[in-house]
DNA sequence: TATATTTGTTTAATCGATTAACCAAAAGTA
DNA sequence: TACTTTTGGTTAATCGATTAAACAAATATA
């Protein structure tokens, strides 16, 4: 058990020199000679040296920690949205800090306190279902810590952003469905206060105005659209004495509630109800029958994301211009909507 | 814009103290009069000050940080374990880093000494499939960092374990295919080289034994338990002369594959074949059929490996005993095996 | 040769919080 | 009164790495 880190003095020690020498030796200064460097390292590694994180960060002011806030983890899109991220930033030596907000605004905010007191040197979030206090954001900004979202933004707040055309992804849906005959579509959507929900409940209405479908109050409903939520929210829509022939759930999560609900009434699916999701999730291609969706290009706004927060660190830069990115996404169609 | 943080310094300077005196005020240290604390404690929240981890972990020598290793976040059992870790560990001051291995050897390699390089006080893992080098494991322990292993464990490895009882948990799923009268039960299992796995088989082979079925070679087969794989295997199952009536898969989403190959070749489960998966992931709740599976207990598992970890933090203890901690494991029957 | 430049390194300050050691003033005790 | 103890702090060192500034020696230039 060797109880004591090697530390840069322990190096110096061995072939005294100063601990300044050695720490510009192992950083590759051109001062340094060649000769140095190769001594330094040399017993750097035999004595198994491992820079101290801390004492370095603290000195140059600097984490190299890229803190993220997800929703949760356990949905493919978040999880591969990570994945992407984090091999783009592991690449340019940041590390990065995963935490959950489990759809909690409290849990949020602890969260960005959290990152915050751990002097991460910027924040990649989706904001949780429940946010609409956008106070603990301002508080990122004001820390002077780039902050870019993805997925769940906010158009209030004035940041960068990286996701993909909800407005439009909801256009592509209902051409999908009218095309296969469908003259009475519903549409079980997210809050409204949510910037992404917001858009697809524009993108429906707007749809379907342009086809002269009905555009009941009834038809619209607004949900947390989780999978027990989308169990309720069908329930409310075959109660109507005019039922949809077609739903559009603004989450694969409530059209999966939506299905079992539809199965246990032995309602077909899609013969007598056609059934489309949001998001992808790779469960959409397991159920029977398998759900319509929208993929949402999870690889490619971990990627994006990651580099909008290095295009601030990279280069020194001050003032730079807001970036607003938005993917197009991609129709799926499988069975229970044809 | 608020460049920089306050700091001790800053408090100090409004008071007129030393910021020893005010360090100590906000630690509440018994040497500092109520009417001092009372002072810092009021100036340090109007300067909205925020302790500087990073000097304060250089100082104390602990980053309050435990390190989080696990296969893959998308998987309903670790997003949950890791879940009730958390809460666990947050109550307690400590924050998680969470990183995956996505099965890789490799990877997983990269975030010990990332997590070395952090500093962590400790480091929880679930090791990867790939894993059998056991090196990187000895240098946490080298280190002198707390590790404790949970679900994929290694018997080599002399440290800290908490998991379910594998071999009951095979012990259940026989009797239960027994029961529901099958004579013929073959098993898609994982690598015998880790732990969980190997337990897995000998339970099997065990119950087998006990019921005098046959336990041909040709019934027993290794692999890496992707949904993937699961399709090929059950493919070879199918193809034996003397078919299966059941097939006890050792992963959830092997388990799922070989379902979806049985519905593609229009076998009835459970009619034909009774079909029993091992995790309760969610989706077994929700395919048709629905799958038999085994519960875990993932928010226990989560508890205890991280009240473990506490235990060595906590009192300072030099030499403590071993902890390997093994629950018991509950069957979920559902429609694919009766 | 005298001076300037380059090379290679050392010294010392610094990041911010913590803490061992020290000290002055107030309060208690003989 | 004289001495001890307690109270409430202050000083200064420390954690380990980085870096601006200083400096000696070697080399180049005039």
């Amino acid at each position: 058990m060797n109880k004591k880190r090697t530390t840069l003095k322990d190096i110096a020690n061995v072939l005294s020199i100063s601990t300044a020498a050695v720490s510009k030796a192992l950083n590759d200064d051109a001062r340094i000679s060649v000769k140095t460097k190769k001594a330094v390292k040399q017993v750097a590694k035999e004595l198994n040296y491992q820079p101290n994180h801390l004492a370095s960060a603290l000195r140059k002011g600097k984490s190299k920690l890229v803190g993220v806030i997800v929703p949760r983890t356990n949905s493919h899109f978040f999880s591969s949205v990570v994945e992407s991220m984090e091999g783009v930033l592991n690449k340019a030596g940041y590390n990065i800090i995963i935490t959950q907000s489990n759809e909690s605004f409290e849990k949020e905010c602890n969260n960005i306190d959290t990152l915050l007191y751990l002097q991460v040197d910027g924040i990649i979030a989706s904001m949780a279902n429940e946010t609409v206090d956008l106070s603990f954001y301002e508080k990122i900004k004001s820390n002077g810590i780039p902050l870019i979202l993805f997925d769940r933004g906010e158009n209030d707040l004035n940041v960068d952003y990286v996701g993909i055309n909800d407005y439009a992804s909801s256009h592509m849906i209902i051409e999908h469905l009218v095309a296969q005959g469908c003259k009475r579509i519903a549409h079980i959507g997210g809050y409204r206060r949510t910037r992404i929900f917001n858009n697809r409940i524009r993108g429906y209405i707007d749809a379907i105005k342009k086809h002269d479908l009905p555009h009941d109050d009834e038809l619209l409903i607004e949900s947390s659209l989780t999978l027990e939520d989308g169990r309720q929210q069908i329930k409310k829509l075959l109660a109507l004495k005019n039922r949809p022939d077609a739903v559009y759930v603004a989450s694969d999560y409530a059209a999966l509630g939506a299905l079992q609900v539809l199965k246990e009434k032995n309602i077909k699916v899609p013969e007598e109800i056609k059934l489309v999701g949001f998001g992808n999730e790779p469960f959409t291609s397991l159920v029977t029958p398998s759900i319509t969706s929208i993929s949402q290009h999870s690889k490619q706004i971990g990627k994006l994301a990651a580099d909008t927060f290095l295009s601030y660190v990279e280069k020194d830069v001050v003032e730079q211009s807001l970036n607003k990115i938005i993917l197009d996404s991609e129709l799926i169609i499988r069975d229970s909507s044809k």
